[in-house]
RNA sequence: GCCCCUGUGGAGCAGUCAGGAGUGCUCAUCUCCCUGUCAAGGAGAAGGCCGCCAGUUCAAAUCUGGUCAGGGGCGCCA
């Protein structure tokens, strides 16, 4: 070893021992006739100190240093002089004397700081990746990842599964998301798919008694790319034979109770369930954060005989009007209100009517429209008192209402700071929670059918089976989400094993026996030798670690990740290839503009192509 | 495919609404001073196609259009 101890390991009673430290030079501040050096290694700062009194040849070479130097120092730990300790760092009761140092590698004046205080362009913190990752913050972060996968592997060692791999080229996927391709050399024409989850292969690994499996697996969706969304991310694949929803549902929160205990040292509460239909009424969305109120208000009843033409015409068509409440914002400016309308426009509304509730009364343009019962009503309805603020949207498809509403409310509460501040040693602070009783179709109207929602393997609620033929939106699957603040952490299902229900699902899909052959055959052929019945769950670890790390973008737990046009501005990915690879792969490219484009690019591209050439 | 925000020395910002010489701040870099600092301090210096292209104008970082890049969102993500 280079080194006898780490910099950040250092405490007051190693005072007296002689100690060799590696790593790099954090700061530098030479006052002339001693010069301080902040050593960082992966476990922390420690103060070391050239003195020409203790060593003149290390002092003079100490005179050169510069940030983001290499470094070798051997010296004494010493106390600090009183007056001189440092509450601020771990190691600031001591400070290391350099007897001898070696400078193991220089470096360029970094393009950015390497400390906490700069908040750097996202762009060049990606280019200079490796630059990046020595942050302490993005430090924490990968070790936390690594402390969240190690315990979920310990759980479920613990209990009994095994974890298996499944074959990163595989083949194409009927439907779902766009799939990544892979052109397949010794099959001109044909193509592989990277896997959108592991998800066939698994039920496949249940036909085959493998009982418990489990595999932690990068997992690839050619879709575009949002704070919570990358395109190749990584899942913890779990499937079990021979139970049901309940099974799965208490095996999972033992698993991240587990994990939180472990890693956060927080014993979590039971989770929340809440059917789909309840989360959708309350909170317009399927992954509520529950963090904080303002739930949505059903208007229904309060404006059951209004001659008020918009809500009038809604109501009559089936439609939903209601409301969100914002406690003491009836005082918004009107550009203000202007701009929610202008958002609530955004997101697919007709409009968006405002109420303030002042102590002369309502505030609003709709007011006057209003009886003295629909007034009373709505403030009693919604609990409004005065200084508060009711937005209300009315439309008749009710997936509008709850969009617009639901994105309201997140985008109001962060606006008006009712998110509670990260604190991750609260129980409270962490809202999970089980979505359940999902319906098993959605209408797709324009193709004029129904589709599934999780996905055509998913069981059906007993009580239930006997609408797949005649009244499909009243089927409910044996599927189910975890959501925790406001994201989507896992999803998951009981399959179908029995051939005939199988059968009339597909029916119900609309998918003739030719097309179940082409899509889904061989794992229609597995199950026709025994399949136990089985279920599983997928949590998504990008999103697990975000949150347990207080971030809220899945890239900064992510060592290497993509921008949001998918590629990576550190090794310049996607770049084009060669005319001999393509023809080695019977490829040819019909991109001729495209790449016309590519080359006439400016300079950020321009400077990246340098970087990648040796 | 669509909507919104952002782009100014190496980094982070202000300046843009209301056009008038690349003006300013913090940090970094270079030189000099300094023996107890800790995001050290002091003095000085260097460093700019104001993302790019076009238009309006006597005059554009500032106004207009387009375009590229980064971010957030809608669609998409069984």
């Amino acid at each position: 070893m280079l080194r006898s101890h780490r910099c950040g390991d250092l405490r007051a009673d190693h005072a007296g021992t002689p100690v060799t430290l590696c790593g790099w030079v954090h700061t530098r501040r030479d006052h002339g006739g001693v010069i301080f050096i902040d050593l960082r290694d992966v476990a922390g700062l420690v103060q070391i100190v050239f003195n020409p009194e203790i060593s003149r040849g290390s002092y003079e070479i100490a005179e050169s240093l510069r940030s983001e130097f290499c470094i070798s120092i051997a010296g004494e730990v010493r106390a600090r002089p009183s007056g001189t300790v440092n509450d601020k760092i771990p190691t600031g009761a001591i400070e290391v004397a350099a007897g001898e140092i070696e400078i193991l590698s220089r470096s360029d004046t970094p393009p950015f700081q390497i400390d906490e205080h700069a908040d750097v362009d996202e762009m060049l913190r990606l280019r200079y990746r490796y630059l990046d990752l020595r942050r302490d913050r993005m430090q924490r972060n990968l070790q936390m990842r690594h402390r969240i996968v190690s315990a979920i592997r310990r759980f479920y060692d613990s209990e009994g599964f095994t974890e298996v791999e499944t074959p990163m080229l595989t083949r194409a996927t009927p439907e779902g998301a766009r799939d990544y391709l892979v052109p397949a050399r010794l099959h001109p024409g044909s193509f592989y798919a990277l896997p959108q989850s592991p998800q066939l292969f698994k039920q496949l690994l249940m036909v085959s008694g493998l009982d418990r499996y489990y595999q932690i697996v990068r997992c690839f969706r050619d879709e575009d790319l949002r704070a919570d969304r990358q395109p190749d991310f990584t899942q913890l694949d779990v499937e079990m034979s021979f139970v049901e929803v309940e099974d799965v549902l208490e095996s999972t929160e033992r698993m991240f109770k587990s994990v939180w205990r472990e890693v956060l040292g927080v014993e979590l509460a039971d989770f929340v369930r809440l059917p789909f239909g309840e989360s959708m009424d309350r909170f317009g969305t399927d992954k509520p954060d529950l963090r904080y109120g303002m739930e949505l208000v059903d208007l229904a009843d309060v404006f059951a005989s209004t001659e008020v033409k918009v809500f009038r015409s809604v109501l009559d068509d089936g439609g939903l009007v209601k409301a969100l409440i914002v406690e003491g914002r009836g005082g918004l400016a009107r550009k203000e209100l202007d701009a929610l309308v202008d958002q609530a426009k955004s997101l697919g509304a007709r409009g968006l009517v405002w109420i303030g509730v002042t102590p002369d009364g309502l505030k609003s343009p709709l007011d006057k429209f209003f009886t003295g019962d629909e007034r009373a009503g709505l403030l009693k309805a919604t609990g409004a008192g005065v200084g508060d603020l009711v937005l209300i949207v009315a439309d008749a498809s009710h997936s509008i209402v709850h969009k617009v509403l639901g994105n309201l409310r997140i985008r109001l509460a962060e606006r008006f700071g009712l998110v509670p501040e990260y604190d991750p040693g609260d129980p409270d602070y962490w809202r999970f929670a089980w979505i359940v009783d999902f319906p098993w179709f959605e209408r797709n109207e324009e193709e004029d059918r129904w589709d599934p929602i999780h996905h055509p393997f998913t069981g059906v609620v007993e009580e239930t089976v006997e609408y797949l033929e005649t009244d499909p939106a009243r089927v409910i699957s044996k599927s189910y989400d975890i959501t925790l603040n406001g994201w989507e952490l896992a999803s998951g299902s009981i399959r179908i094993h029995d051939a005939d229900m199988q059968s009339r699902v597909f029916r119900a899909l609309g998918i003739d026996e030719a097309e179940q052959r082409e899509k889904f055959g061989f794992l229609l052929d597995a199950f026709k030798f025994g399949p136990p019945p089985h279920g599983g769950i997928a949590p998504g670890i990008d999103r697990i670690v975000a949150l347990a790390a207080g971030e809220s973008n899945i890239r900064e737990v992510i060592a290497f990740p993509k921008t949001q046009t998918a590629s990576d501005p550190l090794t310049g990915a996607p770049a084009p290839v060669s005319d001999e690879q393509l023809d080695a792969l019977f490829l040819r490219s019909v991109a001729g503009k495209e790449s016309e484009r590519e080359s006439s690019r400016q300079t950020g591209t321009a400077a990246q192509r340098k970087s990648e050439s040796p």
